[in-house]
DNA sequence: ATCTAATCGTTTAACGTTAAACGATATAGG
DNA sequence: CCTATATCGTTTAACGTTAAACGATTAGAT
């Protein structure tokens, strides 16, 4: 955005930095998806298999918020998981509300199968910068992350940042 | 992701800055949806309208390009934006198939209010790290930016990063 | 000059996403 | 017990996004 935008120094370091972790973040994005559409799978798709792989059986509002995504939303990317036939539902008969999400067999072998080339790509992505740098995007990105949920908090927020808030937003 | 990966240090390192990249964004986009959300702007109408702002008229897939979206996109972001009379389609009469697009008085008047208190936001929300904490940021976001793309050369690739890929990705 | 290529904007179908309303179920207070 | 409140998953409507096919128009090659 900062292209001609005329402002002080401070305005415009802060573009800079705000424009380049944003262009960073799309490639990524797009680097990751291009990798999971061979499988056939979106990214979403792929973070709740991840999850349910590492962390077991689920219900769905943990997935949600696990991935920082709507309800509904979860609903629609389980139940696609579930037509392509590597997660069940089960009805959870203590509370029947819940439904608790487990992979099948053919899911877990899946998810085993894309986990390490996509662990690889990412690796391989990341190696465009040495240890040292990794840790310090890692720690302005955390630093950065943390201090712009203070200033959102109390206005109209969607729920990823909500969910987000909630829970100490991990790491 | 990395919730409980088991990995090498090299992979966990990895992965620990790719999810603090992504969430870092998400954060930003967020809060900047947020803050437009109240002048009934989407990030992408915002962007067109600072293009033509800083830009002057432009064609539609030079908007395209610019947002790094595609170009029907576009022709939904501008219709919406035409709807609410902040742009005007043109035809170039030296050559018919270009729709020059414009800002309306009322739409420069909207996006001169709008700017300021939107960079403020940005420069507001990158106070929590110093000047050469941002810019630090900046240089290790385009290093992994640029260093992504060529990894991504050659498969098949979202329209975005190709068009990224087109241009130098600017800055 | 004509025919072929490429470019521009639009349309369509499909998907991911959100917010809001909803029905089913569970929990807490009287 | 019974009612009010809360939670869970689903559905719906709306929007942003992409890819692909398309018609219109231009530019290039012969």
């Amino acid at each position: 955005m900062p292209s001609h935008y005329k402002g002080t120094k401070t305005e415009l370091r802060a573009l800079n930095a705000y424009i380049n972790v944003s262009r960073a973040a799309n490639t990524l994005e797009s680097a990751m998806a291009a990798q999971l559409a061979a499988q056939g799978l979106s990214i979403s798709q792929f973070g709740a298999l991840e999850a349910l792989y590492h962390l077991g059986p689920l219900c769905q509002h943990e997935i949600a918020a696990k991935l920082l995504k709507s309800g509904g939303n979860i609903t629609m990317v389980i139940t696609n998981l579930e037509k392509q036939r590597w997660i069940k539902r089960q009805r959870v008969p203590k509370d029947r509300r819940l439904l608790r999400i487990h992979l099948t067999p053919a899911g877990r072998r899946l998810i085993a199968k894309i986990l390490p080339p996509h662990v690889a790509a990412i690796t391989g992505i990341m190696r465009n910068l040495s240890d040292r740098e990794q840790e310090s995007l890692r720690t302005l990105c955390r630093k950065l992350g943390r201090g712009t949920q203070k200033v959102l908090s109390g206005h109209g927020v969607s729920r990823a940042v909500n969910a987000a808030k909630a829970r100490g937003l991990s790491r």
